[in-house]
DNA sequence: TTTATCTGGACAAAACTAGGACAAACTTGC
DNA sequence: GCAAGTTTGTCCTAGTTTTGTCCAGATAAA
C-alpha cells in the first residue's frame, strides 16, 4: 500500500527532468538554470547525457528560496542556506511579513519519517500531562517540538489524532475534566490553525472545500485534513464546524472545488446527518468527489455507499485519493 | 529555558535587505530612507557594494517608531529613543489611542451608526469584499497588514470588532451567505488565536480565566478578550466556547485566577444564561471579579447586577479595570 | 522532423543608492 | 487668525548592482 510510503518515502534520487521543476515550484527553466550558473542555488546530477536531474529534495529548496524572495529576501543571502537555515528564514518571515504577493505556505517535507511509536506515546504523555496540569505554555512548547521532530502529516497522524482520542476518551471517562478538555481543544484549535496551511504559492492550485455538516460540532478534524491537504499542493476553502448541506454546495460553486471533505464525530448518530449528506449530494456536481471521514462515518457505512459517498479509511488513503484526483488519475469508487 | 531569552532580547545582527524591512513594517522603502537620511532613525550596516542591511532591532524600531506616528508622536521626538523608550512610550499612548469616535461602537450593532474612522472603515470594507468573494489570500493579507497599521487593542477594536457586528448583520440581513460567515469566522479564529503567541511570558502573570457560558456557542470575541488582556500583562486561561459553570469554577480554581471574564452574545436570551451565571458566582470566592462582556450582556443588565458581576461598557473599560485590578487598586463596582 | 535541453553570453528590467525638489500638513510667532 | 517656517511623505534623476529573460548554435530525446 501506498499508506506509508506517502509520508516516509525518501526520495533524494536525482531524477526529475528541469521542466517537471519548473512546473512543481513555479520557476521559469531559464531562471533555474541562470540560478545554478550564478550562485549554485542547486547543483543538479547529470544524466550520462548531461541533462540536469533534480533530487525532491533540490525542489524544496528552489521552492522555499523561491518563497524567501518573495518575502524580499535577496538571493546572494538565501542561495548558500541548508534546507533547515532555509525553512526557518522562510517560517521566520511569514510569520511577520505582509507580501502583496503571495503569502507561500510553511511544512515540513513530507518525507521526513514519522517517530518511533514508543516516541510517540512519551509526547502524548507529556501532553496530557500538562493538560491535567493546566500548563498551556508547556502544552505549546510540547507540540512545537513534536512539530520540529516529524514532517506535519506525520506529526498529525502520530500525535495529534492520538492525542484528540485520548483527551476525548479520559473526558468521558471522568478522568479528566472537561475545562482541561476545553483548554485543550481551544490550544489544539489554535496550534493547528496557525500552521500556515493557507496559501500555497502559484494560485492556481484545485481547491477543497472543507467542513462538518449541520450539528457536527467539532472541527479538530477536519482542521487537520485541511492542514494534511495543503501540504499536497491543495488549496483548502475552510469553512469551520456546522455548515448547512446548502452552504457547503453553494461554496463548492463559487469557489470552483474539485472535491469536498467533511469530518464527522460526534454525535455520532446526528438525525440530520443523512439528510444534509443527500441533500448535499444531490447539489453537487457528481463529478465532483465527497469525501466523509472522521470517528463517525463508519456509523453510517450504509448511508455513504448509497449516496456514492466517499469513505477514506484513514489520513493517509484521503491524501493519495486527493493525489489522484489532483493528477487527473482519479477512478472514483469501484 | 531558551525560549525566553530569544524572545526578549532582539538580534542585533545585521542581515534583513531593506525591501524586507519595508514589508514586515509596512513603511515604504523611500521612507526609511528618508527617515535616515534626515534623523538617523535607523543606521543599518552596509554591504560591500553599499546595500543597507538591517538588523531585527533596526526593525523592531521600525516598527514601532510607525506606530508611535500612528498615535500622534512627532518623528522629531521618537527617532532618538531607544527601543525600550519607545516601547513604553506606544504601550502607554495604546492606552489613550482608541480615541472618541469609536470607542464603545464595538458592542453597539454596525447599523446603528457606522461612524469609524474613515480609514478603518476602508479596512473593512476591503475585508467584506474579500470575504464575498471567497477569496481567503486576500482576507488573511489584508489582516496583517491592518496589524502592522495599528497596536493590537486598537486593531480589535476598530477594525475585527466592527467587521464581525458587519458579518453578523449582513448574514441575518440575507446579504452575505452563511458559507461566508463560516468561512470568516474560520479564518479569524485562527488570526486572533495566533495572536496571542507574540506576547512574551514570564511565567509569574496574573491569570484571567476566559470562555463562554454553557449554550454559548461564539468564542471570537473571548478570544479577542484573551489576545486583548496578554497585551496588558495577563495569562489568559482560555477554554474556547460553551463551558458548563462547574467546570469554569473548577479551571478558576485549579489555576489560580485572579479573574474571569465571559461572553456572551448569541442566543442572547438562552434560558441557561441565569442559571449558570448564579452557579458560577456562587461557586467562585467573591474576591474575584466576573466580567460578562459580549453583544447580549446588556440582555442580562439585572441579573449581572443583582449577582455583582461587572459589565464592562468597552473593550477598553475592560481593560481598565483589569488594569487596576492587576496593580491591586482595584475597587469592584461602585 | 520536431521538441527539449545544453552552454555561454547579451541584454533588459527591477531594485538599490545618493542627492535633491516639491507640496501638503502641521507649528510657531506675531 | 494669518503668514512664515518646519516637518514629513512622495517623487525625480542618474548612476550602480542584482536579477530575469532571451538568443544562437549544438546535442539529445520523442
Amino acid at each position: 500500500m501506498a499508506t506509508l510510503e506517502t509520508i516516509s518515502s525518501v526520495d533524494t534520487s536525482p531524477r526529475h527532468p528541469i521542466r517537471l521543476v519548473a512546473n512543481r515550484t513555479g520557476l521559469t527553466v531559464d531562471l533555474i538554470r541562470a540560478w545554478e550558473k550564478r550562485y549554485h542555488v542547486v547543483e543538479p546530477a547529470r544524466s550520462d547525457t548531461k541533462r540536469r536531474l533534480y533530487s525532491d529534495y533540490d525542489i524544496e529548496r528552489l521552492r522555499l528560496i523561491r518563497i524567501a524572495k518573495q518575502n524580499g529576501r535577496r538571493l546572494v543571502d538565501v542561495a548558500p542556506l541548508t534546507l533547515e537555515a532555509l525553512r526557518d528564514v522562510v517560517s521566520e518571515d511569514s510569520r511577520y511579513e505582509i507580501s502583496q504577493d503571495v503569502q507561500a505556505e510553511i511544512y515540513r517535507p513530507s518525507w521526513t519519517s514519522p517517530l518511533e511509536s514508543s516516541e510517540s506515546a512519551d509526547d502524548i504523555d507529556a501532553l496530557l500531562f500538562s493538560v491535567q496540569t493546566m500548563d498551556q505554555h508547556r502544552f505549546d512548547q510540547l507540540l512545537q517540538e513534536g512539530l520540529v521532530r516529524q514532517s506535519l502529516p506525520a506529526f498529525l497522524q502520530t500525535v495529534i489524532g492520538p492525542l484528540l482520542a485520548e483527551i476525548g476518551e479520559s473526558t468521558r471517562l471522568g478522568k479528566m475534566r472537561i475545562a482541561h478538555e476545553h483548554m485543550a481543544t481551544a490550544h489544539l484549535r489554535t496550534f493547528i490553525g496557525a500552521l500556515r496551511f493557507r496559501e500555497t504559492y502559484t494560485g492556481n492550485e484545485p481547491k477543497i472545500v472543507i467542513t462538518t455538516p449541520t450539528g457536527q460540532l467539532h472541527e479538530l478534524g477536519a482542521l487537520m485534513v485541511a492542514a494534511l491537504v495543503s501540504v499536497d499542493g491543495w488549496l483548502p476553502v475552510y469553512l469551520g464546524p456546522n455548515t448547512p448541506a446548502d452552504e457547503i454546495a453553494a461554496c463548492a460553486m463559487q469557489s470552483g472545488a474539485r472535491a469536498v471533505s467533511l469530518s464527522l464525530t460526534y454525535p455520532a448518530d446526528d438525525p440530520r446527518i443523512p439528510t444534509e449528506l443527500t441533500r448535499l449530494r444531490s447539489q453537487i456536481e457528481s463529478k465532483i468527489p465527497i469525501f466523509v471521514g472522521g470517528s463517525a462515518a463508519s456509523h453510517h457505512h450504509e448511508l455513504i455507499n448509497r449516496l456514492g459517498l466517499l469513505s477514506p479509511k484513514s489520513l493517509d488513503d484521503l491524501r493519495h485519493s486527493l493525489n489522484m484526483l489532483r493528477d487527473n488519475r482519479f477512478q472514483g469508487i469501484a
